[in-house]
DNA sequence: TTGGTCTGTTGGTATGACTTTAAGCCACTG
DNA sequence: CAGTGGCTTAAAGTCATACCAACAGACCAA
């Protein structure tokens, strides 16, 4: 019945006094909004994710329940499902046993975003080195001031791996960036050691493609690796910053200019 | 017919010398993976997008017509469009003249994802707001180095706006993330600016849940709006960056230790 | 200007067949 | 008699086909 919407406000009308006033006092109607049935499942899953009555791990019910339950059909089912996993909320598995799992939330998706970003918008891969310099400079006055020795520690034992690495030549940009991320932690602060995370993902795709490490460079960058941590341990915030930014500008240097997504 | 994938293997096997080693030498086989139809679908039309041959604003053909295009049914297309919209690289539009239209890249996605991994992993808003903080503090060296006229007659002007605002009382922390977000663009770097954007998404939601924003409040932050900008304008780097982490600070004071999730 | 109708497009349902996966069972073989 | 491999079954996702509903813009007539 196609007409009924406009029926309906036709009487509305009517029902106003219409020699007053002309129309209705505005602001009076909100917008009535049906939006998609798969959409409103997405919300509802989504907010039993936030509030914690469904945990990164479980199975959600199988499709064929899930239809039963919303009372819709199985199509609708699938497109919100594939809706949750493009938003990387769940996991789905096929077969046996398979089904929705819930994943545990991981910077991987902002990282994905940020990379899209990079790579389907005018942004330069030096746009966002700049933008991963100025973020990971910017933290560490934070990381002086609050890497327990236990951080300390570990970044150390890091160093020693990657020296270890270096020799044999298996050193790798995955390695730097592990070691970045270790840094970010020392913050302790999630959101600053995720964001870190999210860098890296767009960074090394991008320094994978554009060329495999060099063996000196891995050695450099080591060794500065290893100078930073002894700065702070050294509390010294002046010398830790000064480091960390002729390293990062360094690597800044071979992306320099070149366009991402082309 | 299920037999035939452990025949080809056997034959595999036999192929090989079955004396000298017991096993494979480890690594030889990639996990093959026939993933979806859906998902092979969306992989094309990513590289599409990528490559360019799709600009932002374009309409693909109808789901009719892509079914035909890729030899497949309506509800394999429809999937594959749900995972490209929740990617945030279409948006997909009903009615006559309806379908689905490339989206101009943002920093939207970024912004959810972010605004995700706040809500349903264990990070606080302090933290985030912290993140922020040491971001918008980072660039502010830049702003100072890179500010054209014409990016400080466009804050005069913003500022002129507020303050207005203020005057009437309609000023809303939207307004105040248009600042921020018009301060970052004097980077003139895109990456920097999206990023920025990103942040202020999530920030909102959160602020406004929290509550809203008290009178005195908006005229106060204006205020240092606006004296930021005349620091700007004599290239003071040190009186900008001192104003603005004030300014942040008493921001970030206001969600301090909340936990955004619950 | 208003209102109706047309038409193309997405949204949703129903049904069914196919594939993949895990698990259990069982015969064969060393 | 223990282990390997093959077979069967059940559960689950994947895809196809067909159909109808709802919507939004364009067009046209009163």
């Amino acid at each position: 019945m196609p007409s009924r919407p406009s029926h309906a406000r036709r009487a509305e009308n009517e029902d106003a006094t219409p020699a007053k006033r002309t129309a209705a006092p505005e602001g009076l109607f909100k917008t009535v909004s049906s939006s998609r049935v798969s959409q409103l499942i997405v919300d509802q899953i989504r907010t039993l994710l936030k509030e914690e009555h469904l945990q990164p791990g479980d199975r959600l019910p199988s499709e064929r329940d899930l239809c039963t339950q919303f009372g819709v059909s199985r199509v609708t089912v699938r497109e919100a499902l594939r809706s949750l996993e493009a938003s990387g909320l769940v996991e789905i598995r096929v077969g046996a046993r398979g089904g929705a799992f819930v994943t545990a939330p991981s910077s991987r998706r902002v990282g994905e975003g940020l990379a899209d970003l990079l790579s389907l918008s005018p942004v330069t891969a030096a746009e966002v080195t700049e933008a991963r310099l100025v973020f990971e400079l910017g933290i560490v006055p934070l990381i002086v001031e609050r890497a327990t020795d236990e951080d300390l520690d570990a970044l150390r034992a890091l160093c020693d791996e990657h020296a270890e690495a270096v020799k044999q030549g298996t050193y790798d940009m995955e390695m730097s960036a592990d070691f970045h991320t270790r840094v970010a932690a020392c913050t302790h602060n999630a959101a600053i050691e995720m964001l870190v995370q999210s860098f890296h993902g767009p960074m090394l795709m991008s320094l994978r493609e554009a060329q495999s490490i060099e063996p000196r460079m891995g050695q450099k960058g080591s060794k500065e690796h290893r100078a930073f941590v002894e700065a702070l341990a050294a509390r010294d915030a002046e010398a830790a910053t000064e480091i960390m930014r002729t390293h990062l500008k360094r690597t800044a240097s071979r992306v320099k200019g070149e366009r991402s997504g082309k």
